[in-house]
DNA sequence: TACAATTGTTGCATATTGCAACTTTTTTTA
DNA sequence: TAAAAAAAGTTGCAATATGCAACAATTGTA
């Protein structure tokens, strides 16, 4: 499947793309954490009782600096970081109700958001995007485990 | 259009797709250039005999950081920065044959990259994909000007 | 001509990031 | 069981990126 042409549609989008999120990230969308808190905390929304070296490779970013950014979100009292008895080791990380009702915050913003991105779209035409970019993440994920799969042999 | 249930599966769908497109962007797609510059090659690639306000307001960045990463890309031979004759003020800024070349590079890469996510897309789903995709990043565009008519006034 | 606006660069302070070294804890092995 | 290895997380450090403010140079305007 080589149509370059229609590749070059996509990748010449994606450059946009990328540049008005952004914009949006730098601006509006997180309720007065920074970008990285609140991808972290959504990170986190999506997998409660996880750790730093799960969320380190979710979000793709060395063990140290998920560290450093679970440390301010501990301070501002958005997640908790637990020790458990039976293992000392691995630290349990969940949100706090405060860091809940900031996810709802975050959710709802950028919701509105989508919502008014995809206002000329139709019922039909959301949902086709919806299945595609997903097909289209999951495949980047694939693609991931694929690449480290041929590095391990 | 409110349809949030299918807004959080892109959202979600969002999220994946960046992390796994950082982590492609660090790994293999620029070439030997960091990913900044690979943006601002492109970019240039896109207007030829721009000069650095523009490109900033395209690149989203502020004119001093867009300045040196504009230097850097001179010191790499990869660009022209040219102080016209007739109004010394404003630069041009232009690709070298060293920096076609190199975008002619990059571009294979990312074309095969994509081709390989899209691998399992008939052509019918990667022309949808790519009108769909193409609306909404054009959306957003669109949504960053509305905003800055309301700031305006 | 003097003043204002535009374009780009540089200084500086701040923030982000990953690597390496380290501590603590758990698991494996001899 | 004791020692070694592995795993999880934290901290020091250096490199880099970034924006703001100040500035210089140039052009436009009153």
């Amino acid at each position: 499947m080589t149509d370059f042409e229609t590749i070059r549609r996509i990748r010449k989008s994606l450059r946009l793309f990328e540049r008005e999120l952004d914009r949006f990230k730098g601006e509006q969308c997180c309720s007065g954490v920074t970008f990285k808190q609140c991808h972290t905390l959504l990170a986190i929304e999506d997998e409660e009782n996880t750790n730093i070296g799960d969320l380190s490779k979710v979000l793709n970013l060395d063990k140290s600096t998920t560290s450093r950014t679970v440390d301010s979100l501990v301070n501002l009292e958005l997640i908790s970081r637990i020790i458990p008895e039976d293992n000392r080791r691995c630290t349990v990380i969940s949100l706090t109700p405060k860091g809940k009702k900031l996810c709802e915050s975050i959710n709802e913003i950028n919701d509105n958001f989508f919502s008014s991105i995809f206002e000329d779209f139709n019922t039909q035409e959301i949902l086709q995007f919806a299945d595609l970019f997903e097909r289209t993440s999951q495949n980047m994920l694939k693609y991931k485990n694929r690449c480290e799969l041929n590095d391990a042999k």
